[in-house]
DNA sequence: GCTACTCTCAACCACATGGTTGAGGATCTG
DNA sequence: CAGATCCTCAACCATGTGGTTGAGAGTAGC
């Protein structure tokens, strides 16, 4: 469940990837409609998508000659959770901000 | 503000670094508190501190011989929301689910 | 059956990461 | 001043990451 949490955030660390999911929030795409937004080869999206994978946020299946990519969004409910417990903390800082800015 | 999040995410995907923030949850600490729970060297802590504090997420001050670390949540916001887009996916999941129990 | 298409895998590369040790700067204490 | 303490930095090492290319498995279409 602890290293679940690194998978995840690992995934989401980086741009493309957030960008496939983001994609993928729109149903479910072929791994050659993810590839196609970037200028990396094919086998650099596949690779990707095997770290989502690995961190359960995408599930692969093969389809006739294509390979269908779905989202997993569950994994991101223990991610958000977690962000979640430090909500006073930033609003505690925004409140300080916001008294700041009406003195 | 993309490769923000880049670096966000980057940083909570070590545990090591996710107990720091815990730890400074509780109020500010020295490197020494907060390396003392770890079997890492104190350099190899500040190391870690290093990745937070360059997302944002900690700064750092000197006081006298010791160096005190401040927990900066606001960061935490932006990682939020950007995985709260994904909330309704989770829940729809979350949905079939106990649709599915319920048959 | 042959060819074209989609995708994964393995090998490779450059570079980042996570850890160590050792040196040393600052600061406190005696 | 001398020594101990707290911490950072640089160097180093092993391993991981993000990308490439090339080969090849599987499927669809002619």
């Amino acid at each position: 469940m602890v290293e679940d949490l690194d998978a995840v955030f690992h995934a989401l660390s980086s741009e493309p990837r957030r960008a496939m999911l983001d994609a993928l929030t729109a149903g479910e795409r072929t791994v050659g409609d993810l590839a196609a937004p970037f200028e990396m080869s094919v086998a650099g999206v596949s690779k990707h998508l095997k770290v989502l994978e690995g961190a359960g946020l995408v599930e692969r299946r093969a389809e006739g000659r294509t390979t269908i990519c779905a989202l997993r969004a569950a994994p991101l409910a223990d991610a958000s959770a977690w962000v979640r417990t430090y909500e006073r903390f930033w609003e505690d800082a925004l409140d300080r901000l916001q008294k700041l800015v009406e003195e």
